[in-house]
DNA sequence: CTGAAACTTCAAGTACACTTGAAGTCAAGC
DNA sequence: GCTTGACTTCAAGTGTACTTGAAGTTTCAG
């Protein structure tokens, strides 16, 4: 067989294959999420093996993770080494916690907006949804990149 | 019972009773979210079923939904009157499909990001997770908010 | 009546994840 | 070798959801 499969995409090609555009590709490679080599006249040519990790940041993504959280568990994968079938394992290992996590509190929020904000009562006082420490805990791991706790609560009103 | 529970509450009041800053409520006023009537000096005074009206608009969040279409849900509730259970309900149950939606995606998701992530598999063009349309069906009603379709997808290519 | 905390508006700033546009360069088929 | 599409950089713009700051006003306990 001589059938070469090109080693080298260009970003076109690349953005293509993995369905992302390549403003976004060029994004991600100044953010170091991905690299790239370049030709003599300076246009990247990705390997292959970039789609993987394109298609893991997008996964990512979906696990409401920031690019910098993804750009961390990228850098540790081996650097140097063609990251192999173990090495992407463990990465979808910690990520499987946190989506685990996800689910439990999207199924916790289902069973209280049929519960509690579908239940008429009228004392909000010890209702969950309105309890804003309880709501806080809901909030939890995966949840934060949607609703984002704010970074510096409380300021109009301490001191 | 003489207790008169306070009818309207300062913006600061309804900010420690929501765990929503005070600028996210004005901000939520100026979007319409939320209403208010002033004091003679131009505060403003919220009446005490506008905490539901808050619950109900941070839970929405954690569906992905947008402000907008939050707004949108809302305007549905009767104008005029104060909702009932039954306005509610209703509200509830219209999120809850896609809140249903959401955790099947999530439930997917996970199944891939062990099954596919983690598999090593090295026939790229076959694997769901690299098969950009399958993403995108994936990706579907809940996700959006998440990874968000670039509205104006393909224009680097195109003509 | 006074002083401080809480409120007011409005404009600008922040963070995230990109996209768009301008102005120019490269690569490849004919 | 020339044209054309794909590429380059860099700065600025977009949309969402707020936050922050300045400058001034209101409310209320003492």
């Amino acid at each position: 067989m001589t059938l070469a499969l090109p080693t080298r995409l260009t970003i076109g090609e690349t953005a293509a294959r993995s369905g992302v555009r390549t403003s976004a590709l060029r994004y991600y490679e100044s953010l170091g999420l991905i690299a790239s080599e370049r030709t003599a006249g300076d246009q990247r040519r990705y390997a292959r093996e970039t789609l993987r990790r394109i298609a893991v940041i997008r996964a990512a993504q979906l696990l409401g993770l920031t690019l910098r959280e993804i750009r961390l568990a990228l850098n540790e994968l081996p650097r140097g080494r063609t990251p192999d079938r173990h090495d992407w394992q463990r990465l979808s290992q910690t990520w499987r916690g946190s989506l685990d996590q996800r689910i439990a509190d999207l199924q916790a929020l289902r069973d209280r907006l049929s519960g509690c904000i579908g239940c008429g009562c009228l004392s909000l006082e010890s209702c969950a949804l309105f309890n804003p420490a309880d709501r806080a805990a809901c909030a939890g791991a995966g949840a934060r990149y949607l609703v984002g706790d704010p970074p510096n609560p409380e300021s109009e009103r301490g001191s």
